[in-house]
DNA sequence: CTTTGTGCAAATTCTTTGCACCAAA
DNA sequence: TTTGGTGCAAAGAATTTGCACAAAG
């Protein structure tokens, strides 16, 4: 398929090496911008592919954690979860249906540390939780 | 002594009736502005108090939340992380050293949601992670 | 061949739960 | 006495690790 081309050419810009699991996950990452967990991505992709294990879930995130290819989001106490958009930009999690929003129109200023050059910032992340429309008017 | 019968105060404040351990754990808090996990705060109240066991400390911190006495921080991938300052600050958590330092001079617009009223806000962090000034130079 | 990736099972870590005992009003 | 708090042990959930097998060059 053409699709998973794709994805195997954007890891290649990644220098992660490509594998039919990777470019899975990766895949799915870029068509889909839920900022899914591990057990979302497994899930999504066991039907398809039936000896997928979730370590290989797993690594195959922290392997593109560690090449930048994603951002890890902690915005609940409990899972982690993955944006493949590793632009600056917030987000927001309603705590009513668990589904979280990309907050893009937040002034560039604040994703600059307000200090003096006195720490190195590798991450910003500003996160905001609460109830979102939907669930608001139900 | 004079310091847990402030604690004990505190805890009335927010609605929350006080036990030894309770007071032991805000006074701990109090004094001690480290943002500290669970265990760090086990660890430190242990040795003074034999009996103590970890679950309390699980539930002493469980109800202070709810009681909005302290606020929650996810800052690294492990270790839920408390702040008895409830105001609206950020944060900077070093990677090399794990201390997290409370960043007070942002600006107050950065607290406020920047769409109209789309959704209900109960909470925003800003939390930024790097290397600080101490680790920078060794 | 040789290197690297995958996936099962087990281990680890953090947190919660069930329940008996204890403490305070 | 009655209500609620504490603490042990066990359970649960998320993630990592060890290792044998498979895949790809």
């Amino acid at each position: 398929m053409e699709t998973l081309i794709e994805s195997h050419q954007y890891l290649l810009q990644y220098a992660i090496k490509p594998s039919v699991q990777r470019s899975a996950v990766m895949d799915f990452l870029l068509k889909n911008r839920i900022h899914p967990t591990i057990d979302e991505i497994y899930s999504a992709l066991a039907p398809s592919m039936p000896t997928l294990s979730k370590t290989t879930v797993y690594n195959t995130l922290n392997l593109f954690l560690e090449h930048g290819a994603v951002q890890l989001l902690r915005l609940d106490e409990k899972n982690a979860r993955y944006d493949v958009d590793t632009s600056a930009h917030g987000h927001f999690l309603c705590k009513s249906c668990n589904k979280v929003y990309d907050i893009f129109n937040l002034k560039p200023s604040m994703f600059q540390f307000p200090q003096n050059l006195q720490f190195d910032i590798e991450s910003v992340e500003i996160s905001y939780a609460g109830t979102c429309h939907i669930c608001k008017s139900n």
